[in-house]
DNA sequence: TTGAAATCGTTCGGTCCCTGACGATAGGAT
DNA sequence: ATCCTATCGTCAGGGACCGAACGATTTCAA
């Protein structure tokens, strides 16, 4: 059912090198795909839609995380963006620089910090994230409905692999 | 033909906080989860193998880049092991630190610069490759060998387009 | 109630990563 | 022979990124 897509030159040649060294070559090729996709789709928005708002992938994410799911402890928000604690704290620290979040201590407990996003920041997601979906869509319409969650459903096989 | 898989909390409670939107569901699962993946298996890498050798996954990107092709400018290597070639200066001069790597000046064109591995980079490779894609191996273990390959696939369809 | 242990967010040191600007070198046209 | 332009690698500046160490606060056990 698989249509012929060539392998890049790149692809192509390194398999010849890793030839005969009792390579797991379906696996190599699923993971470095990943990686490479990811690398040129991160280059992709950051340059094409998020520059225009002075904003970083990373930003971007943080911001887009308190949209979806309102004020939230450093710890969480840490944790649902994907990067550490203190890489979030210099992620919100930027994005207080640019108006579009705010800290505000915890009412109890006085170790925690509630980070939140600005009106100005739930704005600008709300401008941004359409176009952001609208890139994603482009970028993915040679691929059909049904490969599209195929693709989804592979990774998240993945991801429930590596997080366990 | 396809097998359940959870979403993840995140997933089901983002698709309830963008639903009637006019949101491209399929495009933003499919896109979403290669960054979720490509992150998580990054730190997986840098974290269980790369750390042991003072490899960053850049460092060993551009290690294994050299290994494969042997000898490159500046110029091709930051392109192949896709990162700029401001970037690529400051990992070379982290590889040359650690021994791995080293810089030669191009024979007929005083501007150019030769990067190599060393001896010691190439061993290097040499013992950490293998050892890398078993993790690829376990990584991708609940998927089949068809499914691995129908990954790749649509991968390299998203990287035609969004690199045309 | 008080001291030990756990947990919170931040800081620190080091690397990665980009864009834009730069000096150096090369090559082609006049 | 000498400009003009293109191309090379590097540097500067700013932000992202991590692990480890740290002070502040909370919690729990004695």
């Amino acid at each position: 059912m698989s249509r012929e897509v060539a392998l890049t030159r790149e692809e192509r040649e390194a398999r010849a090198r890793v030839e005969g060294l009792g390579i797991d070559i379906d696996a190599f090729a699923a993971v470095s795909n990943v990686f490479r996709v990811a690398n040129a789709v991160r280059n992709y928005m950051e340059r094409n839609l998020l520059a225009e708002y002075r904003l970083s992938f990373s930003g971007f994410t943080v911001l887009w995380v308190l949209w979806v799911w309102g004020p939230k402890e450093s710890n969480v928000l840490a944790e649902e963006s994907g990067i550490s604690k203190s890489t979030l704290t210099g992620v919100v620290k930027t994005l207080e620089g640019l108006g579009f979040a705010a800290r505000r201590p915890h009412a109890a407990d006085g170790r925690r910090v509630l980070v939140e996003a600005t009106e100005k920041g739930m704005a600008t997601v709300r401008e941004i994230f359409p176009r952001f979906n609208a890139l994603e869509g482009e970028i993915t319409r040679d691929l059909s409905t049904a490969e599209k969650e195929e693709l989804a459903r592979a990774l998240r096989v993945m991801l429930h692999t590596v997080e366990a």
